[in-house]
DNA sequence: CTAATGACGCTAC
DNA sequence: CGTAGCGCCATTA
């Protein structure tokens, strides 16, 4: 246990498999959660393991980011999405009553 | 150590 | 509305 060599990741996994189901959260929100910036979020969402929800983490504006790099995963990420009650608009992008808080619940 | 890259975010044009 | 550039940080070569 504790291999918390393995990099900054470990935060950031353990922050997104806490985002309950129907709710999305944007990178820049759970590195700041996590204290990182977005773009380590971004990075670690690559090497997201498969307990991770990571199709519930879209961009700052509900839009898909995912889709401008890998346009076949952003289909799947709404698919799962919708699967999971979350409704996405024609241009792929999750309302903001979507988006998770903490105080919210 | 330097250079390049990346599933971001925002501003500028 | 679309594209381009900068910032910001971590990882890899």
């Amino acid at each position: 246990m504790n291999d918390e060599k393995k990099g900054r990741f470990e935060t950031i996994f353990d922050y997104v498999r806490t985002i309950p189901t129907g709710r999305v959260l944007a990178y820049g929100e759970v590195g700041q959660a996590v204290g990182e910036t977005a773009r380590t979020v971004g990075w670690a969402m690559s090497l997201v393991p498969k307990d991770v929800p990571w199709h519930r983490v879209v961009g700052a504006d509900g839009y898909l980011r995912i889709a401008r790099r890998a346009t076949e995963l952003a289909t799947e990420q709404r698919r799962r999405l919708q699967e999971e009650g979350v409704i996405l608009n024609e241009k792929d992008c999750v309302l903001a009553e979507y988006f998770w808080s903490q105080e919210s619940a």
